[in-house]
DNA sequence: ATGATAAATGAAACTCTTTCATGTTTCTTG
DNA sequence: CAAGAAACATGAAAGAGTTTCATTTATCAT
């Protein structure tokens, strides 16, 4: 969480009323973001959609951007969630290369079980060019909740920053890539490649540094 | 180019008052990305950054989006013409793989050289991100212009769309990210790991099919 | 019940993009 | 060179979004 509560404008809500009014704009982005991407998803539309109204969404969300950001985080949360689960029962004594292999199997599997990931991790790259994504940011992302963990534990400690921002920002690209593929023949065959990439990747981690 | 004049509403400049006209535009976008990122690149702005009218961009830019289609046209044609002297001038016999890392060092530098790139690409990927980019489309591009002679010369044959799609992706990616890192270092390390796996994708792709 | 705090409202100010009726420059041709 | 045609350029205005904020309404605590 990038504000807990600072010198933004926005607010956590307190009351139920105002948990549900946060979560219904959440839900309705996803909605909205799934039937007809991001750019549909404008200030005015949400409000409509929910029923409330524009100032209510900048009670919640600094701006559009945050909205988007907050609903990806949604998205991402509830993915890596399983993973991590799956990450904890790994047998201890695991080859580095099936663990790999197992996550990333996992890691596909629940992206595409969350209909509005595709279109929101495409909107961020959009609002947040590389240029700019700090790689370790604070938010619940892939490279802090699940790249991280996976090196540390396979390297015997944390990756280099750098690193980690390469292999996330790859990963991050090939996915989207492979949850774009519409034909189930495409993504059989991506995910070849995205289990060839991410395996070189890991290896020149785990070679590079301690 | 998309269209040299379908039923769009835009014109080739005739006159050589137009032609300078249509060149200011392109080299206000180019001035004004590099200096404030691509953002900031509103057909306001360049209009007075030119001292033309809107409506003059209009004239020769279906669309904002056009315009920056225009300038990163501009940078990629530039850029690919240089590494396409060198990719003629390589000793028929040459190893694949000298081959490919002396292209890809090439097209680094080039890259490098021009600055208005890197804001471009990004601005890019955001405009239309990967879901819609058709790969094979008919603007110049790295895809069409270096990867496909490239690997139609080592392959002994046209890659296959969805082949050189990937590959496409994952250069612009990772030059995309290699263009970003400010620490000469970090430039350092990313050319070895963009050259693993760029070989990587080059080795899968000459075996998967002829 | 009532004052305090939280939540919600929606008109209005802005910023951008895009269009188009109108005006100006350049070309062409007799 | 004059005058019509074709090419260029203009900028006000329409339209779509985002964001603010003074005001109103609902909920909580006592």
């Amino acid at each position: 969480m990038r504000s807990p509560n600072g010198s933004d404008r926005t607010v956590e809500p307190r009351q139920a009323r105002a948990r549900a009014t946060r979560a219904a704009l959440l839900a309705a982005v996803e909605r909205v973001c799934v039937r007809e991407g991001a750019d549909a998803v404008t200030t005015t539309r949400i409000a409509a959609e929910t029923g409330a109204s524009v100032g209510t969404i900048y009670r919640y969300f600094a701006d559009r951007e945050a909205l988007l950001l907050a609903a990806y985080d949604g998205t991402v949360t509830r993915i890596v969630r399983r993973c991590g689960q799956a990450l904890d029962t790994l047998d201890a004594g695991l080859d580095v290369h099936r663990a790999a292999r197992r996550v990333l199997a996992l890691y596909l599997e629940a992206a595409e079980a969350e209909p509005a990931h595709a279109p929101l991790l495409a909107a961020m790259r959009a609002l947040r060019p590389i240029a700019q994504d700090q790689g370790g940011n604070d938010e619940v992302s892939v490279a802090g909740d699940l790249l991280a963990p996976f090196l540390a534990r396979y390297a015997g400690g944390p990756p280099a920053p750098e690193r980690l921002r390469f292999m996330a920002v790859l990963l991050g690209t090939l996915v989207d890539l492979y949850l774009v593929a519409p034909e189930p023949a495409d993504r059989a065959a991506l995910r070849g490649e995205i289990e060839a990439h991410m395996l070189l990747a890991l290896e020149r981690a785990l070679a590079g540094d301690g």
